[in-house]
DNA sequence: TGTACATCAGTGAACGCGCGTTCACTGATGTAC
DNA sequence: TGTACATCAGTGAACGCGCGTTCACTGATGTAC
């Protein structure tokens, strides 16, 4: 039985940064992080990132390109889910509130992902290709439901409708923005189900 | 004819720095302002600012506050635009495209008035006030609109819908996220315009 | 109208701080023979 | 299996920097009499 001392060599400081950065974030907000507490963190000196990330931001990219990954899991998991086979409007629906519940388990990663680092995407090549394939779920998903209808050609429509609508109520959900409202409104789960059929309700 | 000598006393030095602290969070982003680069952009000593506002913090409120401000008279100029009364589908449809504009003429004010500074609203009262001043524009106008088509009591539920959808188009419009889609998509007030008549179509 | 004086709104030097990043280093690991 | 050696992935000291904020100050302004 050997002690557990601390070894020389990580073995996997590039994980157990993210995870650090992505815990640290949790907490403080993306605006907040710096490279000496995701090392400290870490239990490593703060020179030992370099050898895995060029520059804090890089660093962040990484935790956003983990983010969008994830994000699309949960929506590819949410549009597969249940015994049945269902059908495209209720696979459309169920990627929505993914995408929801998703910003409101993880609202500054989900600020991170959607903020001023996104607008540099060129520079993050994995991270483009990381939000194009969430992307590419919702997207995929509401062109079904389109030709589902018989209305194919509106399905990239539907889908930026889709999309702008869940974006946008998870957004001003985790900012708050519903909370001191004038009028009343349900829990969010139910109100984003229900904004959702709203949108794709048949005409 | 006396010289124009620089006063030792501005003024309207608050003004000053607010026009100043704007047109470089237009330039770099919120994240990137610093009290120091805004008092030398107003041509004063980097300690002055403190006679007008407490903190940097607090100075990003107050540009925020004057960001929903204007956010609210465009889109009350929205609403009224035009010669002849509006029907209120025509009104709210109009209010959901200012804000869509207001977003993509100053993104970077946009991104700070719905950043992380909004959570923390409650410390900045006068920043909540001018919010809730720009929701109720938005909101009043759908309450509205459900009443003209005999749905008084979806009123909020719609209310919500545009919002949201206005919100998440902006968002993601200034974030680029539409730059690289595999999908056609028109100019982007034509798309608004398609994507909220959508939204409100009679059913 | 003139004067004394309180208040206001600037200045500029100084503070301490934590940051990102670099560097020479060293211990651990993997591999060729 | 043993050894020599290249490479990898850490350490910790050091760098320069710009930041927010404070402070004693001073010139400008407004007001009471």
């Amino acid at each position: 039985m050997t002690t557990p001392t601390k070894p020389y060599h990580h073995g996997n400081l590039r994980e157990a940064l993210l995870d650090a950065a992505q815990e640290l974030i949790a907490e403080h907000g993306a605006q907040a992080l710096t490279l000496r507490e995701v090392a400290k963190a870490a239990a490593v000196s703060h020179a030992a990132p370099y050898h895995h990330f060029d520059s804090l931001e890089a660093l962040m990219a990484a935790v956003g390109e983990r983010g969008f990954a994830m994000l699309a899991q949960r929506m590819s998991e949410a549009e597969r889910s249940g015994t049945r086979k269902k059908a495209p409007k209720q696979r459309l629906l169920g990627i929505c509130e993914a995408y929801v519940a998703f910003a409101q388990a993880h609202p500054e990663t989900f600020r991170l992902m959607f903020g001023p680092l996104l607008a540099r995407k060129r520079e993050h090549p994995a991270l483009q290709q990381a939000a194009e394939r969430a992307f590419d779920v919702l997207l995929v998903a509401a062109i079904d439901h389109a030709k589902s209808v018989g209305k194919a050609k509106e399905g990239p429509e539907l889908a930026l409708s889709g999309w702008s609508l869940a974006h946008g109520f998870a957004h001003l959900a985790i900012d708050g923005a519903f909370d001191s409202l004038p009028i009343v409104v349900p829990d969010r789960r139910t109100l984003a189900r229900r904004l959702g059929e709203r949108l794709l309700m048949d005409r």
